[in-house]
RNA sequence: GGCUACGUAGCUCAGCAGGUUAGAGCAUAGCAUUCAUAAUGCUAGGGUCGUUGGUUCAAGUCCAACCGUAGCUACCA
């Protein structure tokens, strides 16, 4: 028997659970459900993340002190996830006293081994709040391209990276004064120590090779030390032997894997350093999504292996979830909320769906809403539980639901039976994808028999009634063998299927022993098909009425522009290779422009002033950066410019003799 | 810009380690059937496997370049 401890990464504490937390942790169960039906120990623990100065703002702008606020989202978390059939055995929480002894044990064993240093930073503080800010807590222009508004970090407009104290004019979004600059002392990991052992660790099969090479890509680039530090005001643990400086709340969350689990051995009576000593034989997992990489292969392992703790034997990198093929947005309402869903559907439908797209790689996964309801009805009710609904009603009919006493077709049971060390293997490796694949080719096979036996023909032949009997049998068999298979998928479907077959819970061991001279439940029906209608009303209950904020135009200030505006627009020389009439539109011609390195074609509305004829040849100006426009008569790669009021007054700009295509104009 | 992944039928994808006429589901069309939650079974149409080169007796499958798409470029939580 294997000993595993589980974990899927800790929400946060400032939200309600979404679909994005239920693809993790529905990928992290089936994984979970899976060992357990094999015989394994394996215990899965998880924990809200509590700390961090969005916990504390959140809490003041409620009102309340931060234990009540994550104690109220603590019990709702646990409340969602149950609701979902989330198997947890614990599910603690970062602010617990477990998690402050590990976290100052780990941090004290770092230190007293000269892994800890500290430096000065300097940061913008905001003086009315008297905080130093995050950056996602400050805006202002963009140093690049002047683009206003921007977060402390990053421009949305343009693109560029850099640091706080570079933005032009800017504000602290915590109370619209001006930040300035401040210094402070903040201790540090010293991660470049730790570069030998991360590329040995990264390398020892720790997680999937696409994120082995990302990470070291990372490590090639040279690590730095690590700000573990934040300064008073903050919600979090004081650092030992300091004043006033807390635990990052990144520091403290990993550790609450621990704290979680320790908490769980002390109610349990088992021994945490049986599993989490260096050289423990248990094993260790961790799931989590692309965005937290960097905390979870590089920072976490160093932290515990510098501190005479094991590392974690492997790390499941899931991708993220897009809705309709758009990442999740609240406005657009495919920001979708554990209840809202659970107000519309049954929570195997989501789980038979992300379980059917999973993949041991890290891609993102599409909830696509046709797709959704196409394999929900055509997968699970239309050859699933059909398998199960034909069969039964024959034999409740005339058999007072008696399985024969032997299988007719022993090499087709065979076949099924074979199927569950490839399918073992497949879970193990978190493809499941391929499992809910093999499982959906099999229930076709037995539709195909059923079909080619033809028992609602039979019945009518008083001689050959003990055949539809041991046909009928050999349906339900196969249907709990399906079902066992996907047993991790879909516990709800399968509760009600073992109910009906009352020979218990299925295990990985007893689904390939046929059911024989065995009577069944009753039968109930026992999945509903859904439809598209009710998906859409759940997006629109999820849909956040858009805030007056979102919508109002930012204020314009000048109508002048700066250079750097102007200079976003790529204006080049282009002249017209070819000219023609697009066909079914009357305003439109279909240019075919040579911007010097290559060509491209450019729908205009200048039809009604030019001939084509008269184009072909002409130089004029087209703004080359401008998204290309997909239209009902093609794409448009462009814009040419021209002067005028319209109809027959249209004016294309020509330059001067001499330009060539491709010449940039400014 | 750099890096990573991907680019196969209208759509979503299989195709593991190169080997006969490239597969499935959905969608479309037709047929069969009526036991089943308008379910199931059979059949058909539809792809020059992003482009161009290369390695090989043989490439969707390996290599290179290019084009395109997405993500990352960390110290936000």
């Amino acid at each position: 028997m294997r000993r595993i401890l589980v974990t899927s990464a800790l929400p946060y504490a400032n939200g309600s659970v979404h679909l994005g937390h239920l693809l993790e942790h529905i990928q992290t169960d089936i994984w979970v459900r899976f060992q357990r039906m094999r015989g394994h120990q394996c215990i899965y623990v998880c924990a809200d993340d509590t700390h961090g100065t969005a916990t504390m703002l959140l809490a003041e702008q409620e009102g309340v002190s931060e234990e009540e606020l994550i104690e109220r989202l603590h019990a709702e978390h646990v409340e969602d996830f149950k609701r979902f059939h989330i198997s947890h055995d614990n599910y603690y929480s970062t602010h617990s006293d477990e998690n402050q002894h590990y976290s100052n044990l780990i941090y004290t064993r770092l230190r007293d081994r000269g892994y800890i240093y500290t430096d000065n930073v300097e940061q913008l503080f905001d003086p009315e709040r008297k905080m130093f800010l995050a950056d996602r807590n400050v805006r202002g222009e963009c140093p690049r391209c002047g683009a206003p508004d921007q977060p402390g970090d990053n421009c949305d407009s343009c693109g560029a990276t850099y640091d706080a104290r570079e933005l032009k004019n800017p504000v602290s979004a915590l109370s619209d004064s001006t930040p300035i600059l401040r210094n402070s002392e903040h201790y540090f990991v010293d991660l470049p120590k730790f570069t030998e052992f991360l590329r040995q660790y990264i390398h020892s099969g720790s997680q999937q090779t696409e994120i082995a090479n990302k990470l070291t890509e990372w490590i090639d680039g040279g690590l730095r030390g690590w700000d573990i530090s934040r300064d008073a005001p903050y919600f979090g643990f004081p650092i030992p032997d300091t004043v006033d400086k807390y635990f990052y709340v990144w520091m403290d969350a990993p550790i609450g894997y621990l704290a979680s689990f320790k908490n769980w051995c002390t109610k349990n009576d088992v021994d945490f350093d049986d599993f989490w000593r260096p050289d423990s034989d248990c094993e260790v997992h961790h799931f989590i999504g692309k965005d937290i990489i960097n905390f979870h292969c590089l920072f976490w392992p160093s932290v515990l292996h510098h501190s005479e703790f094991r590392t974690p034997l492997r790390v499941h990198v899931h991708g993220m979830l897009t809705m309709d093929g758009v990442a999740m947005s609240k406005s657009r309402g495919t920001f979708v909320l554990a209840r809202t869903y659970l107000d519309f559907f049954d929570p195997d439908y989501l789980r038979y769906y992300l379980g059917a797209r999973l993949t041991s790689n890290s891609s993102d996964i599409d909830f696509g809403s046709e797709d959704f309801v196409t394999r929900v009805n055509g997968d699970l009710v239309g050859k699933l539980v059909n398998i199960a609904a034909r069969s039964e009603g024959f034999l409740a009919k005339n058999f007072d639901n008696q399985l024969s006493s032997e299988l007719p077709e022993p090499e087709l049971w065979q076949e099924f039976v074979d199927e569950a060390e490839s399918i073992a293997t497949w879970y193990e490796e978190g493809d499941t994808r391929r499992v809910v694949r093999r499982v959906m080719e099999l229930a076709d096979r037995c539709n195909q028999y059923l079909a080619n036996k033809a028992p609602w023909q039979l019945i009518k032949d008083a001689d050959r009634r003990d055949e539809v009997q041991s046909i009928c049998s050999m349906g339900i068999n196969l249907y709990r063998t399906l079902i066992g298979f996907l047993k991790p998928i879909v516990p709800g479907l399968t509760e009600r299927s073992e109910e009906f077959l009352s020979a218990g819970p299925l295990t990985w061991e007893n689904q390939t022993q046929p059911l024989l001279s065995h009577r069944l439940g009753k039968f109930g029906r026992l999945l509903n098909r859904i439809d598209l209608k009710t998906f859409n009303k759940m997006i629109e209950a999820g849909a956040e009425k858009p805030s007056t904020e979102d919508t109002a135009e930012p204020a314009s200030e000048s109508k002048d522009i700066q250079i750097d505006d102007f200079l976003k627009v790529d204006l080049r020389v282009a002249r017209i290779v070819q000219a023609e009439v697009v066909d079914g539109a009357d305003k439109l011609l279909r240019l075919r422009l040579d911007v010097g390195d290559h060509e491209r074609t450019v729908l205009s509305g200048i039809r009604s002033a030019y001939k084509p004829d008269e184009l072909i040849g002409r130089s004029t100006v087209v703004v080359a950066n401008l998204q290309p426009r997909k239209m009902k008569f093609g794409v448009s790669e462009g814009m040419v410019l021209a002067a005028g009021p319209g109809g027959s007054d249209i004016f294309l700009l020509t330059p001067d003799d001499g330009a060539e295509p491709g010449m940039r104009v400014t």
